[in-house]
DNA sequence: CCCGAACGCTACGAGACCGTATCGGGCGAC
DNA sequence: GTCGCCCGATACGGTCTCGTAGCGTTCGGG
């Protein structure tokens, strides 16, 4: 009842909120002023200062709120799992507003230790969604147990973000599907029997 | 002898390039001013004015100053010339001052079309290097040839990469063997002979 | 219906940067 | 030595942003 009663309050809290990740999003985090976030959201300056006391807490709030939670799969294959899971993170996350952020917000997160936490929580964040599934399939027999799975998550997330971030292309289903199995190619076990993990046909 | 000549006018192009990237590197481009410049390089705001027409020609000009050429190796062997590849690219360059300028850099170059060009040059240019290592093992037969070079560069690099600038951890020797170990185990031909991309033996 | 809390609007002073003008000083060439 | 060019220092007007104050207005619960 508390969430679609205080109407006023709330609205206007979300209104700016909002107006501040789409300005992020734009023009980075430097550029993001509160006159524009009052402008945008319709907010007049002033009621935005009675509720937050700056642009840095606007700026770490804002981006809290769009955080994506991904729903992690289980569906017995790890290969699958993993291509579901980086769609999820990577693919849908890094293409809405959060993915234009993430540059601005990690360059400034060199300078604000409040946003660097927030950038290394959201960073550990994905990556636990993917340990969570590979340490799943360890336990399956999937995976060799002494696998390095640190080393294992990072040669999987790592071209997906390059690709997004640095290369600035598109992360396609086809790139997902790609680097999941020629990563795993490498650290399947061929199982006795078996062909359920076998990706060694794939076709490059 | 030109360049011990020209005293006067190259001293001072040289200090405030300088400054100016010692400034990308410490706060970032949007918050480097030419005033800061001034004081550090010991240049006057005037004289600054004189040689450049604004910060936007003055930061691509000092990045460009800082840009470190690698020597490609040509060791036979593929695995080597990889790993000194991105051990000249990723780890020297990312660890000097060019390091603490991308992620200012890659953001800013959202919004500033020349400072795009520049750093899609400078991404591309170390694609480069290691894809001109591979073709020669693709010649040498060390390597498929019908290999998705494109795909294995951004598998090699995106892991490196990402642990520099993502989670901003030190690019180890021994992390950039591990992935090139891991990723080369994938593509790599078995025997000459034998099927041509097929990779069997998948131990751990 | 009425009152109080929350909001909108305007204006303000302070500070940071920008880009330019003006003038004085010093270095180098001849 | 002298002249010309380049540089340094200061100052200025202009713009932008911040954060706050004063005051009129509106919303919503009782």
């Amino acid at each position: 009842m508390v969430e679609s009663m205080q109407s006023r309050s709330q609205r206007v809290r979300q209104a700016v909120l909002d107006a501040t990740a789409d300005l992020v999003a734009e023009v980075g985090v430097e550029r993001t002023t509160i006159d524009e976030i009052a402008s945008r959201s319709g907010v007049a300056k002033t009621t935005i200062y009675r509720h937050f006391a700056g642009k840095e807490v606007l700026v770490v709030e804002a981006v809290h709120a769009c955080t994506y939670i991904p729903v992690i799969t289980d569906t017995g294959s790890l290969r699958d799992d993993l291509i579901s899971c980086f769609s999820g993170t990577t693919k849908a996350s890094y293409d809405g507003r959060l993915g234009d952020m993430m540059l601005s917000l990690m360059d400034a997160a060199q300078r604000d230790p409040e946003l660097g936490r927030l950038v290394r929580a959201q960073t550990d964040q994905r990556r636990r969604f993917a340990t969570t599934v590979i340490e799943r399939a360890v336990a399956r027999g999937d995976l060799a147990a002494d696998v390095d799975v640190d080393l294992l998550v990072t040669l999987l997330a790592g071209p997906l973000i390059y690709t997004k971030l640095v290369r600035r292309q598109r992360v396609t289903d086809e790139l997902v599907a790609a680097v999941v199995d020629t990563v795993l190619s490498r650290y399947s076990v061929a199982k006795p029997g078996d062909g359920q993990t076998g990706t060694l046909s794939s076709k490059v």
